[in-house]
RNA sequence: GCGCCCAUAGUUCAACUGGAUAGAACGUCGGAUUCCGGUUCCGGAGGUUGGAGGUUCGAGUCCUCCUGGGCGUACCA
C-alpha cells in the first residue's frame, strides 16, 4: 500500500514541486475512521507555504492520479492529515501474494548488495554467560536477522579480548586452583574469577597432567586450557539459542598482524598522540570527547582503547556498509572514544550503529534476585535455558525495548498458559495447522479466487494486519527494534483468534470456505515468518 | 560533581523516528462453548504520561530546570 502511495506522490511531485522539499510520510492511523494510510505532508507545508494545511492537502489531491481501482476513497481530516481509504479488493489481494512468496513474503530488497556486520555477545571468555549476556545475544542475532530480511548480506561477528589483563587473572586463578588441588595452602584472592568452573579446569589439567605444572607459567597451559574450555562452554550455550557466528575476532590478532603500531603510526602523523609522564595520550579533546585519554600505559601495554580502535578500523578495511555493536550499559563510556578514533583516521563513524542495553533484573514471585559477578552468585544463561526453554528466553528478551530497564519475571516465564505471550502466539500457529489438518479431511482447500467474499469485520481486520507486516518488518530492521515485531505478532494472533472465533471454516459455503482456508493459511505464513526472524520456534502440535 | 539511559493503568510494557480520542497483556469484576484446539473470545472498571516551564498548527515523544532510579566516570575491559 505504501509504495503505491509512494509512487503517486512520486509523480505528483513533478507538478508539485514543494512535495520534494520535505520529508513527510504515511502512517498506519490509530483508529480505522482513519483509513488504512495518513499522509501529513499538508501539515508540514503551511508553515513554508504560508497556508492553510487543509487547502495544500486539496491541492495535493487534486494531482494524483489515483486508481479507483485500488483506492476508493481520500479524505482530508482533523489539522490536515489526507486520508487513504484502499479498496477491499486490493487490501484482500495481499492473501494471494502471501501464499505466492511464503517463506520470502515480508523480505525486501531495500538493502540488496549491501554488507553488514553484526557484533555482539564479545564477552571475554573468563566464565559463563550471564542472563544479562542473554539478552544481547538473541537481540543481535535478532537484529542479524531482520537485516537479512531487508536485504543486507550479514556477517555475525564476535570479538574477545584475550591480550589483557583478564585473561591473565585467569589463567593465576586456575593456577592458584591447580596448586590447590595438589595440597598446597592457598590464599585466594578476591579479585580472583571465584566461579566453581575454575575449579573444574583445574581438574581437568590434573587429570591430565597430574603434578607435572608445578612450574607452568600461568599464562601458558592454565590460560590456554581455560579459555578453550570456557569458549566451549559459551558456544554450547549459544548453540541451545540457536545462535551461531561466522566469525571469532580475537585481539591477540591485531598484535600479530601488526594492527595496533599501524595505528599508533597513523595517530602519531596526524599529531593525535603525545607523550605524557611515561604514557602515550590521545588527543581526544581534539576529536569532540570531553578530555584526553591514555592508549598506551607506561608499563607499554595499550588501553583497552587501542585495540577497540584497531578492530573496527578492520571492520572498515573489510568494507562493510554497516556495523553493528551491541552491548551492555557498562560499556556505555567507551564507545566515544571508539568512534573518535574513527573518525581521527577518516573514517565515517555513522557507519557504525551502537546499541546498548541496560541491565536486566530477574524476579521470581515478585522478588528481584540479586546477582553480583564477582561472588559469583548469578544466574547463569545456561539455567536460564533450562529453567524456561529456548523459545521463552528469546521472546522475552526480544519483546523489550532494549533502551529500558527490563524485568525478567521468571515466574510468568515458567508458565505454560495464556498468561505467558510466547503461548498465545505459538497457540495460534498450533491452531491453524490443527485447522488445516481437520479440513484437509472435508476436501476443502484454500483458493485465493474469492477474496472479495471475506468482508465481515473480523475478515476485514485480519486482512488489515496482514497488509501492515512488511512495513512492521522494515521499520523494525531499519530502526534495530525487534520488540516491534512481537508488538505486531502479538496484534496479528488477536486477530485472527477473533476472526476464528465468529467466523467458521466448515459449515461455510464452498467458496466462502475456500476463501477463509486461503486467508487462515496466509496467517500461518506470516506468523511463520515472524517468528522465525525473532528465532522462536512455530509448533504445529502444543 | 559530570556523562549516558530510564520514569506511561494495580503490575509488566507499547505508542511507527512530533500527529488525530495515549493502546495492549497480566491482574480484577461480569459474560460466551451441542460447532474446525476454551492455551480462545466478548464486555466493564482502571491515566493530570514523575513534577514545573518552554518550542508549534499539534508534545508521552523535542529543549531547560527539578525529583527519583540504573550504568558509567581508570595508565580495568
Amino acid at each position: 500500500m505504501k509504495k503505491y502511495l509512494t509512487e503517486i506522490f512520486n509523480k505528483a511531485a513533478m507538478k508539485l514541486s514543494y512535495l520534494s522539499e520535505i520529508d513527510y510520510s504515511f502512517d498506519t492511523p490509530k483508529s480505522d475512521e482513519h483509513g488504512d494510510l495518513s499522509c501529513n505532508a499538508a501539515m508540514m507545508l503551511s508553515k513554508r507555504l504560508k497556508k492553510n494545511p487543509r487547502q495544500i492537502a486539496d491541492e495535493i489531491i487534486s494531482n494524483l492520479d489515483v486508481d479507483e481501482d485500488v483506492i476508493e476513497k481520500v479524505e482530508i481530516a482533523g489539522p490536515g492529515f489526507i486520508n487513504f481509504f484502499f479498496s477491499h479488493n486490493y487490501k484482500a489481494q495481499i492473501v494471494n501474494q502471501i501464499l505466492k512468496e511464503k517463506s520470502n513474503f515480508g523480505r525486501s530488497n531495500k538493502h540488496k548488495g549491501q554488507k553488514a556486520n553484526v557484533e555482539f555477545v564479545s564477552a571475554n571468555p573468563t566464565g559463563p554467560l550471564t542472563v544479562g549476556h542473554g539478552w544481547g545475544a538473541v537481540v543481535g542475532d535478532t537484529v542479524a536477522n531482520m537485516l537479512e530480511s531487508i536485504g543486507y548480506t550479514v556477517e555475525r561477528e564476535y570479538y574477545f579480548n584475550n591480550a589483557g589483563r583478564q585473561m591473565r587473572v585467569l589463567g593465576d586463578s586456575v593456577k592458584l586452583r591447580y596448586l590447590e588441588l595438589l595440597g598446597n595452602k592457598i590464599d585466594y584472592p578476591e579479585d580472583y574469577y571465584q566461579g566453581e568452573y575454575i575449579k573444574d579446569i583445574a581438574v581437568k589439567l590434573h587429570d591430565k597432567f597430574g603434578d607435572k605444572l608445578t612450574e607452568e607459567d600461568p599464562e601458558g597451559k592454565f590460560k590456554e586450557k581455560a579459555e578453550e574450555e570456557i569458549f566451549n562452554e559459551i558456544k554450547d550455550t549459544l548453540s541451545r539459542l540457536n545462535i551461531t557466528f561466522d566469525s571469532f575476532f580475537n585481539e591477540y590478532s591485531l598484535y600479530e598482524d601488526s594492527k595496533i603500531e599501524e595505528l599508533l603510526s597513523m595517530f602519531e602523523e596526524k599529531g593525535l598522540s603525545y607523550k605524557k609522564d611515561d604514557a602515550l595520550w590521545m588527543k581526544f579533546s581534539e576529536l569532540g570527547v570531553a578530555e584526553d585519554k591514555v592508549i598506551v600505559k607506561a608499563t607499554g601495554e595499550p588501553t583497552y582503547r587501542l585495540p577497540d580502535i584497531a578492530y573496527h578500523k578492520t571492520k572498515f578495511d573489510r568494507n562493510y556498509d554497516l556495523m553493528v555493536d551491541l552491548f551492555g550499559s557498562d560499556h556505555t563510556a567507551t564507545y566515544p572514544d571508539v568512534l573518535a578514533g574513527l573518525r581521527a583516521i577518516d573514517l565515517d563513524s555513522d557507519k557504525v550503529k551502537v546499541l546498548i542495553h541496560q541491565f536486566v533484573t530477574i524476579l521470581e514471585d515478585g522478588e528481584v534476585i540479586k546477582m553480583s559477578t564477582r561472588k559469583a552468585n548469578y544466574i547463569t544463561l545456561d539455567q536460564l535455558i533450562d529453567d524456561v526453554g529456548s523459545d521463552v528466553v528469546r521472546y522475552f528478551f526480544n519483546m523489550r525495548n532494549i533502551s529500558s530497564h527490563m524485568n525478567f519475571d521468571l515466574t510468568l516465564a515458567k508458565k505454560q498458559s495464556d498468561e505467558n505471550p510466547v503461548f498465545y502466539l505459538q497457540y495460534a500457529h498450533a491452531r491453524i495447522c490443527s485447522i488445516i489438518r481437520t479440513v484437509a479431511e472435508e476436501k476443502i482447500k484454500s483458493s485465493v479466487k474469492n477474496l472479495n467474499l471475506l468482508l465481515e469485520e473480523e475478515e476485514k481486520q485480519l486482512i488489515n494486519k496482514l497488509n501492515q507486516y512488511e512495513d512492521e518488518i522494515l521499520v523494525a530492521a531499519e530502526n534495530f527494534e525487534p520488540h516491534r515485531i512481537c508488538t505486531y505478532l502479538q496484534e496479528l494472533a488477536t486477530a485472527f483468534h477473533k476472526f476464528y472465533t465468529f467466523r467458521r471454516i466448515l459449515g461455510s459455503e464452498k467458496k466462502l470456505a475456500e476463501a477463509r482456508m486461503a486467508l487462515a493459511e496466509a496467517t500461518k505464513t506470516v506468523l511463520q515468518n515472524g517468528l522465525g526472524i525473532l528465532g522462536v520456534s512455530a509448533p504445529k502440535r502444543m
